[in-house]
DNA sequence: TCGGCTACCACATTTGAAAAGT
DNA sequence: AACTTTTCAAATGTGGTAGCCG
């Protein structure tokens, strides 16, 4: 599905309450030590230094990006676990939200729009260095309204949350003019829908497509992309925050 | 003037407590 | 009495849109 919205160039809604992405990021993760506690985490980090604008085609840069809001990380809820807990399922981050409210007291993460982010992951053990990785396919331009009819029409059609804007399904709401067709209709493709929703039956495919390691070069032919691991390359502001926010979480489960 | 942002809307899904069943 | 399943309303998650704002 990543791959999918990559192609168009993906975009995440930011609301000053909070918005979660869509889609979420679900990671199939291997080659953890079965009795060791990691604390997993997800943060988000600048593409580049560019404000960016929508031409009616494609993206172009217009400007210089404002300050990235460091300190901001997601520490997934069921952190410490062992690695055996972790490697049994694939690790989802749906709960995390997105702001543009600088003020914000949530502990959602910030971001400004119009601006292009990366996510990544962070495999954090009890006494070893930090693992971080980033999956290209997963990269997307901030707004807090859709840029790219493809991209909205791709949600509507992938997003269950979503399904009262699909063709058909509308009612007593104006359509949009010229409105292209829905995915599934351009597609034409049965497989388009496979990763739909959190359906537990869908993780081998993931596994496929967002493995953290052991990929063949058969995968990275067929679109997917290898995990960039930054082994203790975070920039020092940055890992200092993360490791604080860490430190505390661990103190809580003491 | 105009592009970006916000509040509010209708609809779908999720959640969880109460009710009903075993 | 204890546990499981069903029901259903409230909460939450969606994109669209009108109007506000800088």
């Amino acid at each position: 599905m990543w791959n999918e919205f990559y192609r168009c160039s993906t975009e995440m809604v930011l609301t000053k309450q909070g918005r979660r992405m869509f889609p979420y990021c679900r990671y199939w993760v291997s080659g953890m030590d079965p009795y060791q506690k990691y604390i997993l985490a997800m943060d988000i980090t600048p593409l580049d230094t560019h404000k960016y604008k929508w031409n009616g085609k494609w993206w172009e840069p217009g400007g210089k990006a404002e300050p990235h809001v460091l300190g901001r990380a997601f520490i997934h809820p069921e952190s410490p676990s062992t690695g055996q807990y972790w490697m049994h399922q694939p690790v989802s981050f749906y709960k995390l939200k997105l702001t543009n409210n600088i003020l914000d007291q949530e502990g959602h993460i910030i971001l400004h729009s119009m601006h292009r982010y990366l996510p990544r992951l962070h495999v954090i053990p009890a006494d070893k260095a930090t693992e971080t990785f980033t999956f290209p396919q997963t990269e997307f331009f901030a707004v807090t309204a859709y840029q790219n009819v493809q991209i909205t029409q791709l949600k509507i059609d992938c997003n269950p949350f979503a399904k009262g804007f699909r063709e058909g399904t509308m009612v007593g709401r104006p359509s949009k003019e010229g409105k292209p067709k829905s995915f599934a209709q351009v597609k034409d493709s049965p497989d388009s829908k496979k990763l739909e929703h959190d359906d537990p039956e869908s993780t081998e495919k993931l596994k496929e497509s967002l493995s953290l390691s052991e990929h063949s070069d058969a995968d990275t032919e067929n679109e997917s992309f290898i995990a960039k691991q930054e082994l203790k390359s975070l920039p020092n502001s940055q890992s200092t925050v993360l490791q604080n926010l860490l430190l505390k979480l661990n103190q809580l489960h003491r």
